[in-house]
Formats: C-alpha cells, structure tokens, sequence
DNA sequence: GACTTTGGTTACAAGTTTGTAACCTAAATA
DNA sequence: TATTTAGGTTACAAACTTGTAACCAAAGTC
C-alpha cells in the first residue's frame, strides 16, 4: 500500500497508529519529562497500566525506533529505555496535546 | 476514578482515549483542513472508513463537545458537521502530529 | 404513488486489545 | 544453597472495536 519500502516498518498510518495505541503517549511523556533513561519498574509507576501491556507497548516503539533499551546489569536483567534523539522533536507535540487536554477538562 | 464532577464527560483521559480512537484526528482534521461544515458524505469521501466508524466517531465527538451537527433540511436527512470553535485551538497540534508522523516515514 | 438519494442505524460475526495469573531467568543476598 | 528482586513473557478469557450487510426515514423526482 505505500510506495517506501523500508523493509519492515515505516508507512505513516503505522506509525499513528501506534502512537494512538493506549498509553503510547503516556509512555513518551514521561520518558521526556524525565529526560533521563527509565526502569521498567519507574514506567509501570508512573503509567499505570498492566506490565504486559507496558511491556507490549515498549516493544512496540522500540521496534519503531521511538524508543532504545539498554541492558545494563545489575540485579536480575536490569534495563533502561530512552526515547531516541529523533523521537525528542515528537515530545513538544505530545506536550500540548496533553496540555490542551488537561485545559479543556478544566473548564 | 476522577475527582471532577462533569456530568456524563469531561475526564482528561476520557478526551484524550476519544482522541487516540481510529479516524478521531483525521476527522478533526479534514474538517479543519476544509474549513468549512462537511456533510457525512463528504466525510467518507476523505476518511477512508466505513460509515459505521464514521458515524459512531462522529456521535462521540459531538458528545464530547468537539463537533456539532447541524441539520439543513434538503434532500434525505441531510446535516453538516464542523469543528467548535474551541477545538480550533487543537488543530494546529493535531497537524503537527500528522506533519511529524509524514516526515518520519519519509526518512 | 413509486423510486432515488442522503444520512444514517442495527445486528452480528470476526478481529483486536486488555488484564490476570502463572511462570521464567539471572543476579544479588542472607 | 535458598530466597528475593527486577524484568519481563505466556496463555487464556473477557471486553472492546470494526466492517458488512441489511435496513429505515424523510424529502425530492418522475
């Protein structure tokens, strides 16, 4: 259906498709807001969802390249998952949505 | 599970879990894009849904305080939808969102 | 009065998504 | 060595969403 052939991903509606899948944006924001590497035990608190669908959703945007995960050892297999630098020009957007939202629920 | 006491709709999440629905933004954006009422039948010519999905999203939307429907008589049940004035303020955000996901998958 | 057109709705089957509960691995720790 | 902890995965049932096809209503046309 679309003329790109990257090879396994990439056509637009994918790619909204699955930021409007639930919790991907939560899952964004607040990787962005806290602009460091998260845990998946940091995710799980402040998503609030089940971990099988957090950890379904992580794969997801990782397969999609919107976000990394690094083991880096520890106790059991301890992990990290940034958003990668090209997702950061997607945050701003996820932002106002969120913000505009929040307004507009207000009033 | 909110503590604001809106009626029947009005929760944050709410809006935002009818805004990440299938065909929400597209039907938010269309309209916005033609800037003008649009019948339903021009709707199903630019969102490439089935009428169920349209309508049913419509109905939300218009519950929601995001579209109305206006009825001009004419030939059959004819009716014109348009965007309130308050969702304008979405619109641009909503055409970032599609103006990143477009660029993305052209890379 | 029959037919067409617009704008839907309804019922239902099929597909998708979710949460729960059980389970697993690897490393630290007692 | 047994247990705990982090980070998941799997299977399955329940819930939700979708499209198809059939249907309906009202106004205009022949």
């Amino acid at each position: 259906m679309t003329s790109n052939c990257n090879p396994t991903y990439g056509g637009v509606d994918d790619i909204l498709e699955l930021l409007t899948k639930s919790k991907s944006l939560h899952i964004l924001m607040v990787m962005d807001r806290k602009n460091k590497p998260l845990r998946f035990s940091d995710l799980k608190k402040l998503v609030d969802s089940s971990s099988t669908t957090i950890s379904r959703r992580l794969k997801e945007l990782e397969a999609h390249g919107l976000v990394t995960r690094t083991v880096i050892g520890g106790v059991g297999n301890m992990s990290e998952y940034s958003i990668t630098s090209d997702t950061k020009s997607l945050s701003p957007i996820i932002q106002s949505l969120f913000d505009w939202v929040e307004k507009r629920s207000k009033e």
